[in-house]
DNA sequence: AGCTACTTTAGAATAATTATAAAGTAGTTA
DNA sequence: TAACTACTTTATAATTATTCTAAAGTAGCT
């Protein structure tokens, strides 16, 4: 019979994950949408504790499981200057439009370098990111 | 006779903050130096706040003071991953080395794009900020 | 069916930051 | 100079995002 969670829990099996019910919902939650997904733990508690039915997953998980996610490769973190950690679905090196405390994603192949600067002596670069900050036209 | 507050003084009065002895010390120690310094504010504290003799700023005047130089443009504000305010001398436009918690500043002429993205319509690119972050060699 | 290590959870703890409101001070005006 | 008023500083409390703790629950063996 097919399982509509089967992608799910192979892939939290396959980072050491034990896919437990919370897991689970909330990787489907997460990767089971077309389009890249950018959030803060606090849109995520609200999205998904937002059903009055049903068990809610407590905060502290939702903590526990990205960070998971994260150190298992499956998200993204970063900071904008709110100081909050943003998280993005996306986990191949890309960049950001950011505008009005939301993200958009800009594809790496749009943004090229003409000249990048030579690292200090005993470092290289480990990754680049630009985020571009939008305002309102006029 | 000469005062070696005077620039600082003059600063904060062309920003319209009154010169209070709190304000001068802080512009002194960020403004009056040759190079450019990052900091947060717990940096700002520890070291203004670290010798034994002398009144001590509170943690809220330091708070208070460096929203208002960022207000009037004196200072520039960003987040890195550890959701915690950095601040940065060097208002002109440019980047950031990003190593184990310390920023080095990137001039705006060493970096140089090829391509940039078109931003959403209604939407126009109100600047452009590029963390390179580095690691160790081998 | 039972064991054991991993998970979830409520709640406490922490850390950065902001808010409050009382005491102090700069700049003005009389 | 004295007095006034609006702006500042400050100690303290409050807030917010996040992490920690330890007890109860569960997945995956055996």
């Amino acid at each position: 019979m097919f399982n509509k969670n089967k992608p799910f829990i192979d892939k939290l099996r396959s980072s050491g994950l034990r896919p437990t019910m919370q897991r689970v919902k909330i990787s489907k939650f997460l990767f089971g949408r077309k389009k890249t997904f950018h959030f803060t733990v606090d849109d995520l508690n609200k999205l998904i504790n937002s059903k009055k039915k049903g068990k809610k997953i407590s905060l502290a998980t939702l903590y526990n499981t990205v960070h998971a996610l994260k150190s298992a490769g499956h998200l993204q973190e970063f900071s904008l200057e709110n100081n909050i950690s943003y998280y993005d679905t996306n986990v191949s090196s890309h960049h950001h439009f950011y505008d009005a405390g939301k993200l958009i994603d800009i594809k790496k192949k749009d943004i090229n370098f003409k000249k990048l600067p030579v690292p200090p002596s005993g470092k290289r670069i480990k990754n680049v990111e630009v985020v571009i900050k939008l305002e309102n036209v006029k």
